[in-house]
RNA sequence: GGCGGCGUGGCCGAGUGGUUAGGCAGGGGCCUGCAAAGCCCCGUACUCCGGUUCGAAUCCGGACGCCGCCUCCA
């Protein structure tokens, strides 16, 4: 049984599929307008974590998270930059996948482009009006989020307080302050597609609800996203299904922000890090070990200290898969149970899946695995036969959780493994000068040398 | 202003009414020709003030501090 917190219910819930066997997960994904930065690279990986451990506990999951690529932000780069909407929203697809790819998320099963679903949006739109849940200003279509009469369940406070709180709109036509824009009437030069009720784009918040709708079914289980979407974007996704009578997601599962000094990194306050930056100076498994070490909904502070942390744990956790020569898993393959444990290794298995399907508590899964790892380590130095198995074991859970342990030995170069042999030589002979002559000159081209049982052994500092 | 969340050892970070979280860093030890790696031990933590309780870091109330949402935002 899996179990996560649903924001609208404000509580941990058993996810009950729709379908037996099956779940059907929506991530509302990233607006191509700039580079994702470390927030991106936070949910993304969150959500590629549950959907791998789904994956684990026998789950076909379809996965679906779109790309934006229709926007007012797109529209603005696209003037400053003086190249056509289209260009920006490819360059920064491409730079989406590359980080993504890097990370080690899986492809979703289905990444929609909001483009390719205009016409449904149309439909969605027309109806609305038809039914009189929507109305035409001179600038656009709006929402009336009266035709939603639950307005305010992912808001988690009173509508009245909601309209308090409201900007003061320009548009003080709106028949309340909480409408929003379904389409946007193209003004001179900006991207626009015809319709009945007048030319121009749609509003952020329609793409989602006919692009999880179309590729998921009514009903679908789980829309996640980071807990800014919450609202009003999932709120008003979800008030146009309701108001057109269809069944939208049984469940709502959010993220917690990354942080920077102590406050949310966004675009807006500028504080940002792009996921390019940390990349060109991390293995990206760091930031997945970082990802994995605090729950979910907890803010994350990233930041050199918390980066370099997670970097000597991954190092330990290398060295343990060298040891036993574990091979990685969790790349494009997600990795499912495996079926010959023995009764000791099951239960270990067991008790940290547990804690997983417990609202995806990846700290004390890791917990348990750092556990393992000494434990393991233990046995092995007793010699005992049962270290390979647990050293799998390990193995496979982080591989089920992306987190592939680089067990392989290092290329290395001619000179470096004469020098390795030479040192064996010496160590031989009992030439101790020799041989610490011989690691120093190692040690000089960067390596850190390591005796075992087999002899001489470097890795990379 | 309205609403919500959080405050754990040097740092990060789970958890729970009474029993070791874990990682990183630091100290000591074992092992090793010396190192490295590994293993063991150690600091005995829970913002503050009251209350409930045999017993609270864990429940209740208050104070202080921090953060978020209410507005584009993952």
């Amino acid at each position: 049984m899996i179990r996560l917190f649903d924001t609208a219910a404000q509580e941990v819930r058993e996810l009950r599929p729709r379908d037996e066997g099956r779940i059907s997960i929506y991530v509302c994904g990233p607006t191509v307008y700039d580079v994702p930065h470390l927030g991106h690279g936070r949910f993304t990986l969150v959500w590629d974590l549950f959907r791998r451990w789904l994956h684990f506990r026998g789950f076909d999951v379809r996965f679906v998270s779109n790309i934006t690529d229709v926007d007012d932000k797109i529209i603005q780069r696209a003037e400053r930059e003086q190249v056509s909407e289209a260009a920006v929203a490819t360059k920064y697809e491409e730079v989406w996948w590359d980080s993504m790819g890097q990370l080690g998320v899986l492809r979703p099963t289905v990444a929609p482009r909001a483009t390719e679903w205009i016409d449904t949006m149309v439909e969605l739109v027309s109806t609305l009006l038809e039914r009189d849940a929507a109305y035409v200003l001179d600038d656009g279509v709006y929402f009336d989020v009266s035709a939603a009469p639950d307005y305010g369940l992912l808001a988690l406070q009173p509508l009245e307080s909601l309209r308090a709180g409201a900007r003061v709109d320009a548009r003080s036509d709106k028949r309340s302050p909480l409408d929003f824009a379904l389409w946007k009437f193209a003004k001179p030069g900006e991207p626009k597609w015809p319709t009945p009720f007048g030319d121009g784009r749609p509003g952020w918040h329609t793409e989602c609800v006919v692009m999880s709708l179309g590729l998921l079914g009514e009903g679908f289980d789980l829309h996640c996203g980071g807990l800014d979407l919450a609202f009003p974007h999932h709120e008003n996704e979800r008030a146009q299904a309701v108001a057109l009578g269809r069944e939208f997601a049984r469940h709502w599962a959010h993220n917690g922000f990354v942080m920077s000094d102590g406050e949310k990194m966004s675009k807006s306050l500028g504080n940002f890090t792009s996921l390019s930056d940390l990349l060109e100076r991390t293995d990206p498994r760091a930031y997945r070990l970082l990802v994995m070490r605090s729950h979910y909904r907890s803010p994350l502070d990233v930041n050199v200290e918390t980066v370099a942390d997670a970097e000597r744990a991954l190092v330990r956790l290398d060295i343990f898969a060298r040891r036993f020569d574990l091979p990685t898993l969790g790349g494009d393959e997600p990795v499912g149970p495996s079926t010959s444990w023995s009764e000791e290794v099951l239960t270990f298995v067991n008790e940290t899946a547990s804690l997983l399907d417990d609202d995806l508590n990846t700290p004390a899964a890791l917990a348990r695995l750092f556990e393992a790892v000494a434990r393991t380590n233990t046995l092995a130095d007793q010699g005992d036969d049962s270290a390979p198995e647990w050293a799998r074991a390990i193995n496979t859970l982080f591989g089920a959780l992306g987190l592939g342990l680089r067990g392989e030995g290092e290329d290395l170069d001619d000179d470096s493994a004469e020098l390795v042999r030479r040192r064996d030589d010496a160590r031989g002979r009992r030439d101790w000068s020799e041989a610490d002559r011989l690691r120093g000159e190692l040690e000089q081209r960067g390596w850190i040398v390591e005796d075992s049982s087999q002899g001489t052994r470097i890795r990379r500092g």
